[in-house]
DNA sequence: GCCGGTATACTCGGATATATTATGTCCGAGTATATGTGG
DNA sequence: CCACATATACTCGGACATAATATATCCGAGTATACCGGC
């Protein structure tokens, strides 16, 4: 069970547009920041506008920016980008799909033991992912990131 | 991001082991118990096996028991037994990894405040997990479930 | 000098390959039972 | 009748295929800018 690294990229993309403002931001530079392929990264970069995270703008002077602000971005949101809302765990209901068994039972009407577990852990988990936002990495930043990052941005703009 | 389904069967293989008792039980018994494929079903277990989680026997009369009482298994256990110990979210420290940036800055001695917010998460989600034991899931079951298992039992063995 | 048309360079977007992982299958090693044989 | 050796059938265990998914790449569609010619 492994989370996509495109949830990885796109947080910190993320917290990069906010540092950089709300002019577009090319996914080249974005590659060039964190040493990341630079086609992927845009592949990667479109579920978050396909989500309403982010907006695309094309063209000369055109790139990606943040659709809504860094207070309003929660975790959660990033990683459904990515990983859909489906759950990790999935029951298939193998318990009513045996030898000898009638699927018509009565207690199959109610949920599964085991996805019922499973679910109440990955909601708590969903639960955590939600509540810690952009902001909220930005804040625990160093001061001096925000400064840093748009001294790199002149640099690699030209 | 999605859990092996090795995790479902094991979890219901837990449960109907500890319903029909302490004798060994074969493989193929607990496939047609769910009609699952019966030599992959086979491999699946042998992880639990090497994680002390279920015992093996060879040879006639032989097949698979519980190496622990239900109530000291738990799904945190079952779940590592398939995925791993790894984090599902993998910091790969791209912040440090950029064009025009200096990996020695002190500020990167303390971690990725991403990282630490998706460890963070994913920790509510495996201190929900080891919380609910196998007990607790056949405490769940109709009262029936045990019973029924056992005359099953008895007609796939023949 | 000013306006409009055109070419251009730069961007994203999605269709197309490759690599990695999960799923599924097969056959061999090992063991308890049943069987047959000699005492 | 009993003990022992042997054959047998059944089990797990891991090496070997196949399918699904994640990763990576490539080329086309679209757009703001720059340039150039005409007014």
């Amino acid at each position: 069970m492994r989370m996509s690294e495109n949830v990885e990229w796109s947080a910190h993309c993320c917290v990069t547009l906010a540092w950089l403002g709300d002019d577009p931001v090319p996914v080249g530079v974005l590659a060039r920041f964190f040493d990341l392929p630079r086609a992927y990264l845009n592949k990667s970069l479109q579920a978050m506008v396909r989500h309403g995270l982010m907006r695309s703008v094309s063209g000369p002077r055109g790139g990606f920016r943040l659709a809504l602000p860094p207070g309003r971005i929660t975790l959660m949101d990033i990683v459904t980008a990515h990983e859909g809302r489906e759950e990790a765990f999935r029951c298939t209901e193998i318990r009513q799909r045996g030898e000898g068994i009638d699927p018509s039972l009565p207690e199959f009407r109610t949920p599964c033991a085991i996805s019922a577990a499973m679910r109440k852990a990955e909601l708590a988990w969903r639960r955590d992912l939600a509540t810690q936002t952009v902001a909220d990495l930005i804040a625990a930043a160093p001061p001096a990131a925000a400064e840093r990052a748009r001294e790199r941005y002149r640099l690699l703009r030209g």
